[in-house]
DNA sequence: AATGCTTTTGAAAGCGCTTTCAAATTACAG
DNA sequence: CTGTAATTTGAAAGCGCTTTCAAAAGCATT
């Protein structure tokens, strides 16, 4: 049985296509009466529209494009794949496909373009942007509307001439280290992610700036940017908790580092809130997000599938309305107390 | 400016939109001399195929539908993630797009049914199959190839009616217990992974028969299914190395529970490979695999990235020639001995 | 009943490709 | 040369929708 067409269900219902298409896409001209035939019919012998013909004939595909590099470790990793749901989510309530495409990093540039010029897809979102990214340039020059998920620029002049939603890294580790000193720690040692990334120079940034506020100046040792993952946080608490001077807080990028500086801690029999401090970044991972109604870790907590969310919804605005402005947001980290902080020796 | 459309590339070149296309499309029957003319054009005037136009007028959308349910904890999980990105490489070489799209558990079956009505994509693949999986009846009543990864029956009779590819669960986790068995362990715990899935019922089978062949029979609490994190895996081992009668052994279905093993193992000051053997399937995945050149773990190695891209292969097979024989293909998940197991006390 | 509006419908022209079928060209044998 | 077969090209008909523009129908007002 073959699939029924449009001018089928028209000659089905003794109507025109034209009338037909309409009373589906629900256009005011159509009577409500007319509206219900045809959508009883349309059930009836199960019609649904071909995609590639209204794209063609909209001259839009109503698919935005996610291209991965796939590095040395061919992974996609967990955070992307937590930003990927939200965004996945928005895109369905909206009647748009995602369109997930693989590529090595020097074809990723060429890939871009052709999911371009092909018109696979109406717009892209950008993730894990390095300064200065290419990509904006490219996407600029083939006009195609975008979203960064993060930023490519310090200074906020640079920023202004593509759209992004950021979460404020600065400001967010800035708050939590104010407030482990606060709260009486003059010791806090941070963990941070990649500080090849932007978001980690934010990050540190935001260390710098409040210990430097409050007249402290950190060991050198105690300030190390590493992959984000358990192992480093144990391996870097352990060495952190076994010099002579110790941090009497730790700040870390993720909840993974936590759970590994956690473990370090433990393995001391050093209890944390009483005796060591942990503060993390919490991208509220569904995996390992911390969800207790006193969290276990005091956190700057800041949704990456809720983010992907908003991305989404920004950039089919966006591409709905490209003369709109360029949307520009910055999110708040705030800082949730968990059970992991207490008061410091200077309390 | 404008894109290059095929009737502008053809009135360019003084040449008919036909020989154009099949120029473009390497048909034999134009001279290799316009070919040349052809291409020449076509890059000079920057010009790509409509994809759209392209898809309505063949029939096909050159689009895999790949489907996740994001269940209560709205995750894409590490190894789907690992396996996406194995069939997305196969799907770039071969010209395929792959569209990934999120639906709650309630709307997964309505989902696949969209795609397929709105002929979005030509083919799916099914990935965790649940025992007597609804999907599967669902997309052969709609007539669209599709592919499994796993099998979603224990009986072979009833695989024989679709197309899957699986690793040989049972007889992977048959060998490792049995070579555990001859190694000397007669005392052997299995933290096998969630047992609602096929393939732990699988490997719970090659596990018991390796037993049973060997006439042991084994703890009843040494035999658990649980999620498949390293915090399961160190829980369940603390719990098992704490009890009166220990294991001598431990098996896990995945390297994250066996990192959990270890820092257990750690904790009670006991040392891998000498006073406790541990033996983990592993995936292979990108972020844990474990590449050196003896392994950390003795495992059974299966990797799920090549697993996906197999799978892609065959899919595409199966779209370009739908008569052909329906692939079921078993894979083995070799044995390969590391550093976490040793000679047990019944050497 | 005729007039001018407003509302509802439809014919037909795309959208940009592929492909069928026929025509034109070339090659080759007689 | 001519006739026939093999090769190369092109006109035009889709593919299944949306949308423009024009026509028809409905309705209230004179």
């Amino acid at each position: 049985m073959k699939k029924t067409s449009l001018k089928d269900l028209a000659k089905h219902l003794g109507l025109s296509q034209t009338t037909v298409s309409r009373g589906l896409s629900n256009y005011p001209e159509v009577t409500e009466t007319t509206k219900a035939l045809i959508r009883a019919a349309a059930a009836e012998l199960n019609y649904a529209p071909s995609s590639s013909a209204q794209k063609l004939a909209m001259g839009r595909s109503f698919t935005i494009g996610h291209i991965v590099t796939l590095s040395q470790h061919m992974t996609i990793n967990p955070v992307y794949a937590d930003f990927i749901a939200g965004a996945g989510e928005t895109y369905a309530a909206h009647g748009y496909d995602m369109l997930l495409s693989m590529a090595s990093k020097d074809q990723e540039l060429a890939t871009y373009r052709n999911l371009t010029n092909a018109q696979k897809v109406d717009g892209f979102i950008l993730s894990e942007p390095v300064p200065g990214d290419a990509r904006i340039a490219l996407l600029q020059e083939l006009g195609i509307p975008f979203l960064v998920h993060g930023r490519a620029h310090s200074h906020a002049e640079d920023t202004k001439h593509y759209a992004w939603l950021d979460v404020d890294n600065r400001q967010g580790v800035y708050d939590g280290t104010s407030h482990l000193i606060a709260q009486g720690h003059h010791d806090i040692a941070f963990l941070n992610g990649p500080e090849s990334l932007h978001f980690a120079l934010e990050r540190r940034r935001g260390f710098e700036k409040a210990l430097q506020e409050a007249s402290l100046t950190p060991h050198p040792s105690w300030l190390v940017s590493a992959d984000m993952t358990e192992q480093q946080g144990y391996e870097h608490a352990t060495r952190l908790l076994s010099e002579a001077k110790q941090p009497t807080a730790i700040i870390c990028s993720s909840v993974l580092m936590a759970l590994g500086i956690q473990r370090a801690a433990t393995a001391k029999g050093l209890s944390l809130g009483r005796d060591l401090s942990v503060l993390c970044w919490d991208d509220c991972l569904s995996g390992f997000h911390d969800s207790a109604q006193i969290p276990q870790f005091t956190a700057m907590q800041s949704s990456i599938f809720e983010a992907g969310a908003m991305i989404a919804e920004l950039l089919i605005s966006k591409i709905i309305s490209p003369q709109s402005a360029t949307p520009q947001t910055l999110l708040k980290a705030p800082l949730v107390e968990g059970k992991s902080t207490g008061p410091g020796p200077y309390f």
